[in-house]
DNA sequence: ATTGTAAAGGTCAAAGAAAGTCAAAGTCAA
DNA sequence: TTGACTTTGACTTTCTTTGACCTTTACAAT
């Protein structure tokens, strides 16, 4: 398991609670064995708006960085969701909408597996990733349309 | 017995347990004295879905490539189809493969549509046809073994 | 009020660590 | 002797780790 993961796995323990977490970066990079800019990596790579985390900081004497995991209704994810996909999305951020989906107990975990089927894996490695790229776009939107 | 035979017997072999197994490709290619690319070369002809498995990996320090097979319950109809559905499929003749497993009562209404959202409309269209069709083909496939 | 300073956090790019791709060369059976 | 399958390795892409340097803030001393 790299360090990263372990970081991720720590705040998510942390958020556990209450949704949200205060953390002090140097003092937790301290703590885990690395450096501090390795806190803003994982935070840039795991807890982004994408994946549906608000994250706001302060520098300074007494500063931190607060991680809140975010809650909409359903309505307005969907929206948003398929405004954000636009006309191409990669697989990655793909998974990244899915995850933050079941994490906010959008969608149940079945119907997690159903769009990771249709939208990720090697069928879109296949083709050239222009192509395969815009196609899952639009049977993300089509699914979250006709599915949820 | 050559050495792709060795690796995909060794991949069996960890399969075995669980059903998956996850593997640090240059670690493995090491142990076995092979070069790292062999071991791709291996799931790509080994471990595709036609065969019945599933593979998901990752690259960057700490990646893995994971290998889990798929589990035969309904297990001929699925094997069947997955191995007529071929390497491209239209838009009707998957509407037909469609339509008959409705009728013979092997999915039922809602998965029918799920279907139907991911593997027909437009979608399809705005990607020049024989992607398309090649796409709709691996991920007909996929779905099959991931939600059937 | 102004300014200096220490204490945070932020940014970015380079180096490192895996896995993926692809095409050339080799092997082997029909 | 050809065609399918294997083996190999150079090159690419993606993700992680690290560290040097930058910016913002609170607070204390003028």
């Amino acid at each position: 398991m790299n360090i990263s993961n372990i970081i991720a796995n720590m705040i998510q323990e942390m958020l556990e609670d209450e949704g949200y977490t205060e953390i002090q970066r140097n003092e937790l990079a301290q703590r885990i064995g690395c450096v501090p800019s390795q806190i803003n990596y994982v935070i840039s790579s795991r807890f982004t708006p994408e994946h549906g985390y608000i994250v706001e900081s302060r520098r300074g004497g007494g500063g931190y960085i607060k991680i809140t995991r975010a809650t909409y209704d359903r309505n307005s994810i969907k929206m948003h969701l398929i405004n954000s996909i636009g006309q191409s999305i990669n697989e990655n951020t793909c998974r990244a909408h899915l995850k933050n989906l079941y994490e906010s107990d959008f969608i149940d975990e079945k119907t997690t597996k159903i769009f990771l089927s249709a939208l990720t894996g090697n069928a879109y490695r296949d083709i050239p990733r222009e192509y395969g790229d815009i196609l899952r776009a639009s049977i993300f939107k089509q699914m979250i349309l006709n599915i949820l």
